[in-house]
Parts: structure tokens; C-alpha cells; sequence
DNA sequence: GCAAGGTC
């Protein structure tokens, strides 16, 4: 029998014919310069093989002739225009390949990659085969890796082409085609009519589905650094010299509490701390550490890593990635596998690295007892290995050089051991106060020795001993103030495209340079860094549609997520291909009904930024600076607001209530977690009046991070256009992640409370929930941010399909995850965790404080029962955070979790102050220390020392404080 | 002159 193997590219198809064939086969030339033929005999199957490839897609799509022309037809007929399926003209040469080959054979067999295009691609081969022979028998080789096993096991047990697969790719490649048309001529020809600059240049004001989220990133982002208002904060600075260290060195130690943004409370937490500031190491804790090697190299980490560290960008690491592996230096680089296989050989590749000058010695310490298998991550594409060296360069120059060095050394650090220390903790006790301070010795450097991109610096503390006691050398109330968010890199986009499913490994890079040439997003190098910030075209263009009556906004992730759902939907077989067509056309259309009618919001933002009417904002696409931080809002942006609840207790005249999306938490101020909110997290609208807080140098605590991210504070949009969970989704809507479809009001993100991406981990620990994802602080763990990450992915996703999309949709949203439902005593949004113990409440979740252990309240609700009101006493509100502090109405306490307590009112009182949370105070109860008979004009007496500082700040004075009404 | 997804 003779068999035709069609691979997906030149690489596969010759890899398949070495291993079939053992080495024994002859190469044909076609006519196409990239493409071979193999031939050889098989006797496992007693076949004649011929194998030949393709180089990706085959054929390309496009309106027939009657609607290709721009001027041919209304842009809105587009999507019922027919689709034309064509040989792409510069694949003649291989359709023709395909065509002779295949009338010489009596079974085609489909080698392209085990993945949802791959089966396109192989539908593709198959109607180009059978057109040359009709009857052609037709299989599919299913390999996930180019390992002799499987290869031979796929050549003689050939399965069926998964037709739902290839169908769920088509009805994606023609809603692309009918939506990118569609918009981009309404775009083009609508701007190029009224603006002189956008017609001169010539160039399309392109709509399509991934660029523009990507814009939209670039813009959210932009926003938030222009809408900056920097905030002070206090801390206390405490410096000990051990008595044991000779020198006088002096050890500085952090404030548990980090910073905080109340200076009364800083004050007065302070001022007790002098009031007896002896110093007592309450603790040193010492133990071994280890900074842990690298994982394997995917696309999306060699592209992030490319920018960081080698400055280049994403394309261009992937274009040299490409070249090297077109050189033989390489594995495949476009790969999502963070985890080699159990087969891998190790040894020969890191033995190819020994003759190296700079990494040969490293090299050759592996080989002699260095080896350690490389850490696993979690994704695995099954295509391809991590990207790794497969042969030794040594005459690479300029940026060849510097992509191959770094993955060369990456490999060899996940081949090495994780970095050794020996880590010091001393924790000192001051005035009712803790601090600590950290000390690091690196033992054993391992793979930090060939991979100098990473840093772990040494810090040796001086010996402390348990019981000292000390007078601080130092011990300040110290002021700093936030720092401006730092503009967004390459790095952190390619970061939120992929953590958002907008393209894939492959193409990422290339909607960034798509968005960058259109003129949208304009590259700045500031220092040695190189940031996107968006051009005059691109803010005009997010804010106007931003302030269309849109139900999804085109520059959310939102809209890209759900085609991936239908895909996968029709992957299933629980939807056809012309099902998912019919729905997302039609709500195209509408959408484009919409967007056409109100253009003239886009054409008015985009003539406002250009033509510099109105804000001080944007950029011009020649690079020209259109000026620093604008004053926020503009036309079209007054009356925002809404149902805002939840805000500051200070008075600043800054804040404002929130407006749609409203808030999580309950009302608890500043205080509350807000939770990642669908239209919040990505919305690029105008820059809200209270602007986010970033980080300094400084660690936050937990509970400072109340701030609302920016909220769409487009008052043009009708509320009544928006689905329901867009306006205010219910505070139990965790609780309904499995019902119904899944919701529109997706979380795009999920973000920590310093609002950054939240970091993924697993849990480690032995225990019930080992393997578990979870999400915690995407920012080095500056906040208390818990949240699962297993809550089962809403509706179709859920399950997925057999054969992975190229780039599978990672399933981190989740739908209402993360809205703190339950508000505990400190007025914080509480987390939720479940019962790991054995016993009879194991696997019940439960509501803690989401605190530090050290500050963290008595604060416990099952989850399956009702939340309770926090404040005692019937009707209490369960916070009066955003009220401010006058005397009558409700009181100050600042309470001191201390032993010497005057009287420890340990009840669950609201408190006005939104950075401590619930504190214990010395105080005397004038009348009864029963808290149950407290009315609400009980009074309630502030120690000495606190009236006397309370008197100082200006607050109530004297200090009578009352209950809450 | 439009998209995104393979690949060269």
C-alpha cells in the first residue's frame, strides 16, 4: 500500500520520515523551495510511505469579488456576505504537490500537530487530495511529541480527523473575517472622511478581535498612570543595634504593619509605642531557604523575558527564536509547554553546551552529578517541548547571540538545583507593636551560577538572641508617600493578552506590532525601558466606543473569550458550526447597528484628542509627548456616579461614588476587598476621579488596599442597556457559578487588592488541598489576596475538548470570584476558605478575616448559612467606615491588641478607621462593660494617653465617644 | 486597503 503522510511543516516531516524510516529514506525536491518529499518503505505496515508537508494554513478566506471591493456594498451586508475559501497564491506549488502526490497513493495520512488548527490544516489537505483522487482513504496520525514511540504508534494506529474540530476553526475564521471587515470599513472610511491626518496616512483604522483588547490594555493602563494622585502614608522606622554587634551596625526592622494611610492612627499607635519603647526580640527564627530554578521556557515567558532582559521586542524574539530554529539551534519556539517529558534526553543536549566558553564548565558540572530533572510546570500543548538548545552555536553574533545565550542558559539552570540559603527571621516586639527584620545567606548559588538574570542577594543579620531587649537606635513615625504606577512594558502586555486568551503564543507578538503600526499605540523608551503608551487615534478611538450604549465593549476581552467558548462548544459537538455563526453574527450586527449610529462619539473623541481640543492627553503617532498627567474628564463625562456606596471615611473632596459596576463588599468603605469587577478591570473609559493607589518601595498591608480600581464612569450609557450582573451583580453570585450560562458580566481578571494580576500558585503543603491552584498577591505578596482557582469554570468551557486548541483558554476567570460576600469585624471584605481537617464539616467553606494572622479579628461565618450583622446590637449598621468622625454620631476607637488593656471589649464593633480594622483600645466603659446593654448614646472613655493625643490631633474633643446609632 | 491563525 502506498500512503501519503502530509505533516503540518518542513521540520515534522522530516523528523517522522528519520524515525519511520530508521534513517533510510530518499528526498525528493518539489517545486515548492521549502517542501521535500520522503520516501521509504515501512514494513511494520508493509507500506510504501511518502511523506510531504504544508507550511500552516493552505487556504485563505475573503469575500467573493461582488463584496471585496470597499465601495462594493453597504459594510453592514458583509456579514451575510458568501466567504470564498481559496489555495493561498503562494501555495500553488504545494496544492500541487499535494495533487501529484496523492493520485501515486491509497491512503492519505494527516500529520499535522495534535491541536484544533492542526485539524483545520488537515480538513484543508484532505479537500485538496481528494480533489486529485476522490476516494483516497483518509486517517489521522495522532503525536504529541517527536519521539520514536509515538511516532511509530501513531503511524499504525491512525484515527479518524476530528471534523468538529476543523469546523469550530472555520466558523472562527469567517467571524473574523465578516467582524474585522465590517468595522474596519466603517472605521476607516467614517475617520478618513473627517480627518485629514487619518486620510494622508493612508493607513486602515483597522477593527479586529484581538487588537483591540491589546489597544484597550495599552489605554486602561494609561489612564491609571495619568490619573495618578500620589498619597502620603505613615510607618514607623524602627533600627536596633545588638548588643553583640561590636561595630554598631545597625539592623533596620519592618513594621508588621507595613504603612498606613490614617496619620491619627499612625500617631497614635506611634506615640504609645514611645510611651515605652523598649525593643524585645520575641523571636529568631532560622532556616534553610532556596530560591527556586526557573521552569522550562515557553513562547509567552521567552517573549516576556526577551523584553525584560534583552530589550527586544516580542516579535523580534520570535523572529531571531525563529531563525535559530530554522538553523538547527533550536527547538520548535512556538510552544505553550512548560514541562519536558519523562523520555527527555537531558544529557546529550546539555552535552553539546560543554564546549562553550562562557556556560561549557557549568555545562560540564551537570554532567557530573549537577543533574536535577527540571521542574514541572502546568501547561503542556502537547506539540512541542520547552524551548531549548538542540545544538551548540558558537558563532552567533549581535541579537542571535544574546536570544540564544539566554535560552541556552535558561535550559541549563532548569537542569541545575535550586539556589540554597539560610534565612534569618527576628521578630521584635515594641511598644504593642511587631517588626521584623530578614536576614539571607546564600549557601549553595547552583543554577543562579549560569543564569546571572536572576538575582539573590545576600543580607546578613547580626546575632539577635530571644529576650533581648533593646532601646531602639532608631524609632521614628516616618512619611512616605505612593508612587506613580509605572507605564505598561511589553512584558506586562504580553502578560494580560495571554492571561486574557487574547491570541495565542504564536500571535501575540503580532497584534502588538499590528496595534503599534496602525498608529494606536506608540512605543516610548524611557531609560533602557521601552513602554506602550496609546496614541491620540488610539484613546480617541476606546473612549468613543466606550461611551457607545454597547452591551459588550469591544475593547474588553469579554467578546474574544466568548468566540473561544463557542469554539469549544462546537469542538464538543454540542453546537454546530452554523449555530455559532448564526448567534455571534447576529449580535454583531447588532452591535455594528450600534456602533454605526454612534460613531459620532468616536469621531468627537477622536477629534478632541486629535485636533487637541479638550484634554492634555494622548500622543501623537510621531512620538510627539502630548503632555503629562491630565486633569481627568472630560466631555461627555459629567453626572457620573450612581449607587456608589462603600467609600472613603476621609473627607478629601476627592472621592467619588462609584458608578456602574458597583461594589463589593458591602458597604464597608475603603476598607472592603473590591473584587475584579467585569467592566472595571478592563475598562479604558475616562480616568476616574479617584485615582488607584500603587506601590512604593514600601509594603502595603492588607487593609490599605480599599481602593476602587477606576470605574467606567460613563454617564452616557443608559443603564438599562446594561445586563443586569453589569450593573451590580448580587452579592451571592459565587455561590451560582455552575447555574445557567455562563455569565456576561465575566470577571476579565483576576486581580489582588494592590490591583495587579493575581499570582497563580499550587498548593504544596500536605494537606487535603495539595495541587490545588490558587490565586494569592501578583505583587511579591504585598497583600493577603486568597482566592481558588478550581471554582469550576462556567458553563462549556468546563470540559475540554480531547484535542487542545493551539492555545488552550486557560480558564482563570471566574465569573463573581473573589467579590468578598461576608464583611468580617475589621470591615474588610473576609476570605473564604474551606475545612481541610478531617471530620464532620471537611470541605465546608467557611468566612475568615482576610487580615494578617497578627491583626486578624475574631470574624467566623460558614458559608452556608446567612451572613450576620457584624455590629452588635439589633439594626447596627456593619460599618460606619464611610461616615466621618464627628462626636454624637459615631466614635473613633482605635484599639490596641494588647494584654493591658484597660477593658478588652473584644465585641465586633465597626470601626471608622479603614486601615487598621478592628483594633482593641485600652478604654474605660463609663456605666456597664457589658456590651449587650450598651445603648446608642453609651459613653465610652478613652484612656488617658489616648485623649490627650486624640485632643492633640483635633479630633472629638474631649474624647467622648458614643456607640454607633 | 479589512481579521486571526497556521507557517515560511
Amino acid at each position: 500500500m502506498r500512503v501519503l503522510c502530509v505533516a503540518e511543516k518542513p521540520s515534522i516531516a522530516k523528523s517522522i520520515s528519520q524515525i519511520l524510516s530508521g534513517g533510510q529514506f530518499t528526498t525528493h525536491p518539489t517545486r515548492s523551495q521549502y517542501i521535500k518529499n520522503y520516501e521509504f518503505n515501512y514494513p511494520q505496515t508493509n507500506s510504501l510511505y511518502t511523506v510531504t508537508c504544508v507550511t500552516g494554513h493552505l487556504t485563505t478566506s475573503d469575500f467573493y469579488e461582488t463584496h471585496r471591493k470597499w465601495n462594493s456594498c453597504d459594510a453592514f451586508e458583509l456579514f451575510d456576505a458568501p466567504v470564498e475559501t481559496t489555495v493561498d497564491k503562494d501555495k500553488k506549488a504545494i496544492e500541487e504537490n499535494l495533487l501529484a502526490q496523492s493520485r501515486r497513493a491509497d491512503m492519505l495520512m494527516i500529520w499535522t500537530d495534535c491541536d484544533r488548527e492542526g485539524e483545520h490544516i488537515g480538513l484543508e489537505i484532505v479537500r485538496v487530495c481528494r480533489r486529485a483522487k476522490r476516494n483516497i482513504t483518509v486517517k489521522r496520525a495522532r503525536f504529541s511529541a517527536i519521539i520514536a514511540q509515538q511516532i511509530h504508534h501513531a503511524a499504525q494506529h491512525p484515527v479518524e480527523l476530528d471534523r468538529a474540530q476543523a469546523a469550530a476553526v472555520e466558523a472562527r475564521i469567517i467571524l473574523d473575517l465578516k467582524v474585522g471587515a465590517a468595522f474596519t470599513r466603517l472605521q476607516t472610511q467614517t475617520l478618513q472622511a473627517r480627518f485629514a491626518q487619518i486620510a494622508d496616512g493612508r493607513n486602515v483604522v483597522s477593527y479586529g478581535p484581538c487588537q483591540f483588547p491589546t489597544l484597550g490594555f495599552v489605554v486602561q493602563k494609561w489612564n491609571l498612570v495619568k490619573s495618578f494622585v500620589s498619597e502620603p502614608f505613615w510607618y514607623i522606622y524602627l533600627s536596633l543595634t545588638p548588643v553583640s554587634s561590636g561595630n554598631g551596625e545597625d539592623t533596620v526592622f519592618q513594621w508588621k504593619r507595613g504603612h498606613l494611610f490614617d496619620q491619627d492612627v499612625a500617631v497614635s499607635i506611634y506615640d504609645y509605642v514611645l510611651s515605652d519603647p523598649l525593643a524585645r526580640v520575641t523571636k529568631v527564627t532560622k532556616k534553610s531557604t532556596k530560591k527556586w530554578k526557573p521552569l522550562p521556557l515557553t513562547t509567552v515567558e521567552l517573549q516576556k523575558a526577551g523584553s525584560r532582559l534583552l530589550r527586544l521586542a516580542p516579535k523580534k524574539v520570535l523572529d531571531v527564536a525563529e531563525k535559530l530554529y530554522q538553523q538547527g539551534f533550536l527547538s520548535y519556539p512556538r510552544t505553550e509547554t512548560d514541562q519536558f517529558d519523562a523520555q527527555f534526553d537531558f544529557q546529550s543536549l546539555i552535552q553539546k553546551q560543554t564546549v562553550d566558553p562562557a556556560w561549557g564548565d557549568f555545562a560540564t558540572s551537570l554532567t557530573q552529578g549537577g543533574f536535577a530533572v527540571p521542574r514541572k510546570g502546568k501547561n503542556n500543548d502537547k506539540a512541542h517541548p520547552p524551548i531549548h538548545p538542540t545544538a551548540h552555536a558558537g558563532n552567533l553574533a549581535g541579537d542571535e547571540k544574546r536570544v540564544y545565550e539566554f535560552i541556552t542558559r535558561r535550559f541549563l539552570a532548569c537542569c541545575s538545583k535550586d539556589a540554597e540559603g539560610w534565612q534569618t527571621t527576628v521578630d521584635v516586639e515594641c511598644g504593642d507593636e511587631y517588626f521584623s527584620a530578614t536576614g539571607l545567606v546564600v549557601l549553595e548559588k547552583n543554577y543562579l551560577l549560569v543564569y546571572p538574570y536572576d538575582k539573590w542577594i545576600g543580607h546578613e543579620l547580626p546575632d539577635f538572641e530571644e529576650g533581648e531587649e533593646f532601646q531602639p537606635s532608631v524609632c521614628e513615625l516616618r512619611e512616605g508617600k505612593t508612587s506613580k504606577p509605572s507605564l505598561l512594558t511589553e512584558a506586562d502586555l504580553v502578560t494580560l493578552m495571554d492571561k486574557n486568551g487574547i491570541g495565542t503564543d504564536a500571535t501575540i507578538a503580532q497584534h502588538i506590532q499590528t496595534v503599534i503600526d496602525r498608529d494606536y499605540v506608540i512605543e516610548r523608551m524611557e531609560g533602557a525601558t521601552k513602554y506602550l503608551i496609546p496614541s491620540k487615534l488610539g484613546i480617541g478611538l476606546i473612549e468613543g466606543y466606550n461611551q457607545m450604549a454597547l452591551h459588550k465593549s469591544v475593547s474588553k476581552p469579554q467578546l474574544r473569550r466568548e468566540t473561544e467558548r463557542s469554539m469549544v462548544q462546537v469542538c464538543e459537538g454540542t453546537k454546530s458550526k452554523s449555530d455559532m455563526l448564526e448567534e455571534t453574527i447576529v449580535q454583531y450586527k447588532d452591535m455594528f447597528m450600534i456602533a454605526r449610529s454612534e460613531f459620532d462619539k468616536v469621531v468627537a473623541c477622536v477629534r478632541r484628542y486629535l485636533e487637541g481640543n479638550g484634554e492634555d492627553q494622548g500622543h501623537d503617532a510621531g512620538g510627539a509627548d502630548g503632555g503629562g498627567p491630565g486633569g481627568g474628564g472630560g466631555p461627555g463625562q459629567g453626572g457620573r456616579g450612581g449607587r456608589g456606596r462603600g467609600q472613603s471615611a476621609r473627607a478629601r473632596g476627592t472621592s467619588a461614588p462609584r458608578g456602574r459596576g458597583g461594589r463589593r463588599g458591602g458597604g464597608t468603605g475603603g476598607a472592603s476587598t473590591i473584587a475584579p469587577d467585569s467592566d472595571d478591570d478592563f475598562d479604558a473609559g475616562p480616568p476616574p476621579p479617584r485615582p488607584p493607589r500603587s506601590r512604593t518601595n514600601e509594603i502595603m498591608t492588607a487593609s490599605t488596599s480599599r481602593h476602587a480600581r477606576p470605574s467606567s464612569q460613563n454617564s452616557s450609557k443608559p443603564a438599562s442597556r446594561l445586563p443586569p450582573n453589569q450593573e451590580d451583580r448580587p452579592a451571592k453570585e459565587h455561590s451560582n457559578r455552575n447555574a445557567g450560562p455562563p455569565s456576561t458580566g465575566m470577571t476579565d481578571d483576576t486581580r489582588c487588592n494592590c490591583d495587579v494580576p493575581a499570582a497563580q500558585r499550587t498548593v504544596v503543603k500536605e494537606s487535603a488541598s495539595k495541587g490545588r491552584k490558587f490565586w494569592t498577591c501578583g505583587n511579591n505578596g504585598s497583600c493577603e489576596f486568597f482566592q481558588w482557582a478550581d471554582a469550576p469554570p462556567s458553563g462549556e468551557g468546563a470540559g475540554m475538548s480531547v484535542i487542545p486548541a493551539k492555545r488552550p483558554y486557560s480558564a482563570r476567570q471566574d465569573p463573581g470570584s473573589g467579590s468578598p460576600d461576608r464583611i468580617c469585624s475589621c470591615g474588610l471584605g473576609a476570605v473564604q476558605r474551606t475545612v481541610v481537617k478531617e471530620g464532620a464539616n471537611q470541605g465546608r467553606k467557611f468566612w475568615v478575616c482576610s487580615n494578617p494572622q497578627d491583626a486578624r479579628c475574631q470574624f467566623f461565618e460558614w458559608d452556608d448559612r446567612p451572613p450576620q450583622p457584624v455590629a452588635s446590637g439589633s439594626g447596627a449598621p456593619r460599618s460606619t467606615a464611610g461616615s466621618p468622625t464627628t462626636n454624637g454620631e459615631c466614635f473613633k476607637v482605635v484599639l490596641l491588641s494588647s494584654s493591658n488593656l484597660t477593658c478588652l471589649l473584644s465585641i465586633a464593633f465597626s470601626v471608622t478607621n479603614r486601615d487598621i480594622g478592628l483594633m482593641l483600645v485600652p478604654m474605660t466603659v463609663v456605666g456597664t462593660s457589658d456590651h449587650e446593654a450598651l445603648g446608642p448614646l453609651s459613653t465610652l472613655h478613652l484612656p488617658r494617653r489616648h485623649a490627650s493625643n486624640a485632643n492633640r490631633r483635633g479630633i472629638s474633643a474631649p474624647p467622648v465617644l458614643m456607640a454607633i446609632q
